[in-house]
DNA sequence: TGCAATTCCTTAACATGTTAAATATTTTTC
DNA sequence: GAAAAATATTTAACATGTTAAGGAATTGCA
């Protein structure tokens, strides 16, 4: 049983961090042209995705954790690209859903996020880049979702 | 040249977080019992690696953009766990160095924090675990440092 | 040599990450 | 059926992420 730490350059926690911000550069760039965050961005496309959803299962899908969440979720609401309701039969629960004007945020940008994922998709190779995604789900902890 | 994105679950950038996510899960449980931070962690794990550096370098080893870093640097002060001077021969340069109270915060969680990698190691395989941080690598931005 | 460009670092402002506590509503239990 | 337990979300407080601007010191070059 080794007591010896890798050195911070092999660390697996650091790796992900830098392979983030490779990965995040290009979308950050796309996303610097319009007002919204990456994550913003990334509730959007959930919401584009799957539809209308509590706010719960939507910081589930997004990654975010919930104080997080409410927080963006009424910066979205200010710029009107989500609208967010009580559950009627359950006023715990608040619904968000997606407007046409965050939907277009969304579409009018597809096109490009998509080269960008291409992009990388080449840079790694398509074999190691299905690789990669599959190592990563494994480590993922919410992966029986 | 497809103008679809792959879906959430698929995407590389969420990906990354998740799995990041389940990185730090047990890294931050250990955090937990002292009062420093991951961050905090990561810096005086450079520190206590490579010795004394100006404030630049440091942030490039540990990850962390400057501003942050120098409010990092100001709480690891306050807790006295590093020193930090203005470099005599060029007067713009902070020089961190981690103290024997930082080296210490090191050395006790060095084992658990070994233990914890070895973990991954072992739910991943030894071979799959390093071809992870070849393939991350390719995705860091700042590979040729 | 003198001043404009560059470099290093900090500050500022706002968004998000993280943990804990608070609030409101629903469900359970006796 | 009312108090207790559980659930869904928000608020609070502090740390970090991110981009832009500011201040001090050094360098480059006319």
């Amino acid at each position: 049983m080794s007591k010896t730490l890798p050195p911070t350059s092999r660390s697996l926690p650091i790796a992900l961090i830098r392979a983030r911000e490779g990965v995040m550069g290009p979308i950050r760039d796309m996303l610097s042209e319009t007002d919204i965050t990456e994550q913003q961005w990334r509730v959007l496309r959930v919401l584009s995705e799957y539809g209308e959803m509590d706010i719960k299962t939507l910081a589930d899908r997004s990654s975010l954790l919930l104080p997080s969440l409410t927080r963006i979720a009424s910066t979205l609401r200010a710029k009107g690209f989500v609208t967010q309701i009580t559950d009627s039969r359950d006023k715990r629960r608040q619904i968000i859903e997606i407007t046409k004007a965050g939907q277009t945020i969304i579409d009018e940008r597809t096109s490009h996020a998509a080269q960008i994922v291409a992009d990388f998709k080449t840079l790694l190779g398509p074999q190691q880049y299905e690789t990669l995604l599959d190592l990563l789900a494994v480590l993922d902890p919410g992966k029986d979702r």
